[in-house]
DNA sequence: TCAGCTTACGTTCTGCGTAAACATT
DNA sequence: AATGTTTACGCAGAACGTAAGCTGA
């Protein structure tokens, strides 16, 4: 979600997660209600990450680089089973 | 979800997570479609995980970890801002 | 006026809880 | 019979998409 973001548009993003803009936009407004803090500004070309968004866009990268190594993780297991 | 089921019942970890007890199965039967593999065995007295499901709790508490990481950080960040 | 983010709103889908069923000893 | 997991099912809340609104250059 953060991590499409990095785009720097949010509706450049939306190609990427095949969701409406909106949605995204609603997403983003979301998660900063939840965190208590403005991850981007808006400008009128596009956004730009704050000081929270930059450390937030290196945490979230971490995350989902351990998701990924997670899924992969069974998926070599599945395949070795299977074979 | 499945960092829950790491206490070895699955109707026990519902005073962990405070939800039902047929929820969170429904959560594990849920990952395990996703996932394509089962992460426990169920036997008579709870459940104990396969090969499979030990891989994911450790891949689990890592992801776990990253997220609580983030969520400090931009709390401390926060703390900053306001004091 | 134009580009891009946000709000409104109705719909669809997901997740939960209660209740009932199934399985194993 | 008892313990523990799963299925059925109805409902509340979340998420999305379309359409309209807002804002700064």
């Amino acid at each position: 979600m953060l991590a499409i973001a990095e785009v720097g548009h949010v509706g450049r993003a939306t190609q990427r997660v095949h969701i409406s803009q909106p949605a995204l936009s609603q997403q983003l407004c979301k998660l900063e209600r939840e965190l208590g803090v403005a991850l981007f500004t808006r400008h009128h070309r596009g956004v730009s990450p704050t000081e929270a968004g930059l450390v937030m866009l290196d945490h979230a990268r971490k995350i989902l680089d351990q998701v990924e190594e997670a899924r992969q993780a069974i998926e070599s297991l599945n395949e070795a089973k299977t074979s």
